[in-house]
DNA sequence: TGACGATGTTACCGATCGGTACGTATGATT
DNA sequence: AATCATACGTACCGATCGGTAACATCGTCA
């Protein structure tokens, strides 16, 4: 079986590990589409700027649409990534993971040119609930929304739900509230107000 | 002086008001932007449902971006009514006013197909900061978060910023989340997650 | 060496985008 | 009746959209 494949992935361990054009298109797509809108970037756009041409896309990815979701789920995976570091930081002590996320997110949020989240962005883009992007992002949120409930059961609080919702209220608030304000936006202010509802909401 | 114009606005009070093609196009663009978004609609969508063609557009706004200005501030106008709609039930009570305000929104956020703020929904949809509708709502966002200080410093806040700062937040996500999750949404927690901010942030 | 599958290219498709040149109907004024 | 500005429609513009057919090139294995 190791010899069924080229030899190309044998020595991607030495430096001459080429990206495929696939890929490029994929890193290419991930960082326009999430700087300047899905909509806003033509699929030429991309794939000029990756140094490849349209049939390259077409062959690895259906569809534009396609080609967006799979961009999400590439952000969905640096989220998680992003959202877990307080994990190891912080073991055993939800509260502190949480807040260390909240404070990396609002140091992100008042600075110039800030995007906010991709997911919730896609689902700006296309409010028709067809789009690939839009199950992508909703599915996510989801997971979002029980992951902050088993965060908010383990700080004990009194009802769980309620502070969640408040808690992703606020995050949510605050991805958006980045592209609204240039600097010193209200997003300034969401760490204390979290931790304000977190003590308030705790027994 | 009445006779300097024609005969139509003085009998605008019969029945026999008819409505202009630039006023047809406004209210067309206002429903279609605002349902399916600015860069999904084109403009001989707009025209040809509102019974009028593009020469008719054009004679009346610069371009599409600008009739997209004008559908903002018919939004933010009809926002503003929404919101101090309050200060007629509830005069001298800004924490009722608020509240009411708040209880309105999270109805209508849990609702299907709910398209959350129009203003903010086009500085996602146009990240750039040339964009003349980008002005629109970074201006009333301004305003309505200037506002929010006034009732923060009303309800008697110990710090007046950092609460109307929450109240943004949860306002701004209670926009977003509403497109995010079909009902039973975080939405359904924004009163009490408000009231529980506003007690414990007043003396 | 010869065949093959994957990957790349050039050149093109119909549809739709925002925007406009130009002719026409209307309706009040002289 | 002649006039003239306003308001509207027909028909079209070049540019760009997402997507594809057909051909060239490469590395690999029989």
């Amino acid at each position: 079986m190791s010899t069924k494949r080229p030899v190309k992935p044998a020595d991607a361990a030495a430096a001459s590990a080429k990206p495929r054009a696939a890929e490029r298109i994929r890193s290419m797509a991930r960082e326009l589409f999430y700087r300047e809108g899905i909509r806003a970037i033509g699929v030429e756009e991309i794939v000029s700027r990756a140094g490849v041409t349209k049939p390259s896309l077409y062959r690895s990815y259906a569809s534009k649409d396609e080609l967006a979701a799979e961009y999400l789920r590439d952000y969905e995976a640096e989220f998680w990534k992003r959202f877990e570091a307080g994990a190891e930081t912080h073991p055993g002590d939800p509260r502190a993971q949480l807040l260390a996320y909240f404070r990396g997110l609002a140091e992100r949020a008042v600075r110039p040119g800030y995007r906010g989240c991709g997911l919730t962005n896609a689902v700006v883009e296309y409010p028709g609930n067809e789009h690939p992007a839009r199950k992508v992002s909703q599915t996510h949120k989801r997971k979002l929304r029980a992951r902050l409930v088993e965060m908010s059961e383990a700080m004990g609080a009194k009802s769980p739900a309620t502070l969640a919702d408040g808690l992703l209220l606020l995050l949510e608030g605050t991805y958006v509230s980045g592209q609204l304000f240039d600097r010193d936006g209200p997003a300034r202010s969401l760490v204390a107000v979290a931790e304000q509802l977190i003590n308030s909401s705790t027994r």
